[in-house]
DNA sequence: GGTAGACCTGGACGC
DNA sequence: GCGTCCAGGTCTACC
């Protein structure tokens, strides 16, 4: 099947899938010369399948392999628009940000959409699994996470879905601590798994709540193994900005930024863009950093 | 309300 | 090779 779907300008395929470190990891797949992004996800049927997104004028166009009844099309249409925030209105950021030299680039590449995968469940597992760990550690667990579990798409054995609430409740603690390796991280994946698969908590639900951002965070808090650098971040991906995900890095270029390289603590990372306001994590997320956070 | 220490893994380093 | 140390957020227990 192929479809065509709107997106409001300014839009980059490519721009959005570089956002943050999420093109990285499974079951993302981007090949940045040919511009192509490749995501394998679940329909609510519980079908597999692998999506394939091209940039296109005014719009971005999808394919996937075989056909879809209407309602599992339309299905696709809306975890694409939402994987890829494509009715997201930026310009009430590119307004600010046309004032500030360190966001000029925002405006010329049209940044600010950040990329998503298809459920909340899955950002906030990949989430838990950036916290206390190198990059490295986030892509093998993950990698290992979607391998082991992962449900395999009808098309083609080798794209599976990242495993879902339900196929990771099932599990116990000992193959997720030593099977994908996800250490002290287990019994947090684990409950929250369980939460989501019994229906006590409804993560998916979260996306068009409307809760104000104070609500939101603090039922992202109550999760195990979230705290206040994962609820900030989730928030970013929830299209709430007012909080900055501090962690190790925003204190070394923050540090630099405006402190001569005297450490930083988390108020000083916050205030820096106070007067962003709403827009305060967009601002710190795109910012030109004048040192690289290389040492 | 703030904080020390534990948590787990992999990578860097010294032997 | 092998052992030790360290980085990375959050939780719990204790002030």
């Amino acid at each position: 099947v192929n479809l065509a779907l709107a997106a409001r300008p300014p839009f980059n395929l490519a721009s959005t899938v570089r956002s943050h470190g999420w093109w990285q990891l499974q079951p993302f797949l981007w090949d940045e010369a040919s511009g192509l992004l490749t995501y394998t996800g679940r329909l609510s049927s519980g079908r597999v399948l692998e999506v394939q997104v091209r940039d296109a004028p005014g719009a971005v166009s999808v394919h996937s392999e075989g056909s879809l009844e209407p309602e599992e099309e339309s299905e696709v249409a809306g975890l694409v628009t939402w994987m890829l925030s494509l009715d997201q209105d930026l310009a009430p950021f590119h307004e600010m940000a046309r004032q500030e030299p360190k966001l000029e680039h925002v405006v010329e590449k049209g940044l600010g959409r950040i990329l998503r995968s298809f459920t909340l469940f899955e950002d906030t597992v990949k989430t838990i699994l950036t916290t206390n760990t190198s990059w490295a550690g986030t892509i093998r667990m993950v990698e290992a996470l979607v391998t082991v579990f992962g449900t395999p798409s009808r098309s083609s054995a080798q794209c599976r879905a990242f495993p879902s609430a339900t196929d990771l409740a099932a599990l116990d603690e000992e193959s997720l601590r030593h099977v994908a390796r996800l250490g002290y991280r287990a019994p947090y994946v684990l409950s929250l798994a369980r939460s989501v698969a019994s229906g006590e908590l409804d993560l998916e639900g979260l996306k068009a709540a409307g809760l104000p951002t104070g609500e939101l965070r603090r039922r992202l808090l109550a999760i195990k193994g979230i705290g206040p650098y994962a609820a900030a971040n989730l928030l970013m991906l929830l299209d709430h900005y007012d909080f900055i995900p501090v962690d190790s890095w925003a204190f070394k270029v923050v540090s630099h930024e405006w402190y001569g390289g005297q450490p930083v603590g988390a108020t000083e990372v916050e205030e820096a863009f106070a007067r962003w306001g709403d827009w305060k994590g967009l601002a710190y997320w795109f910012w030109n950093w004048s040192f690289s956070g290389e040492t």
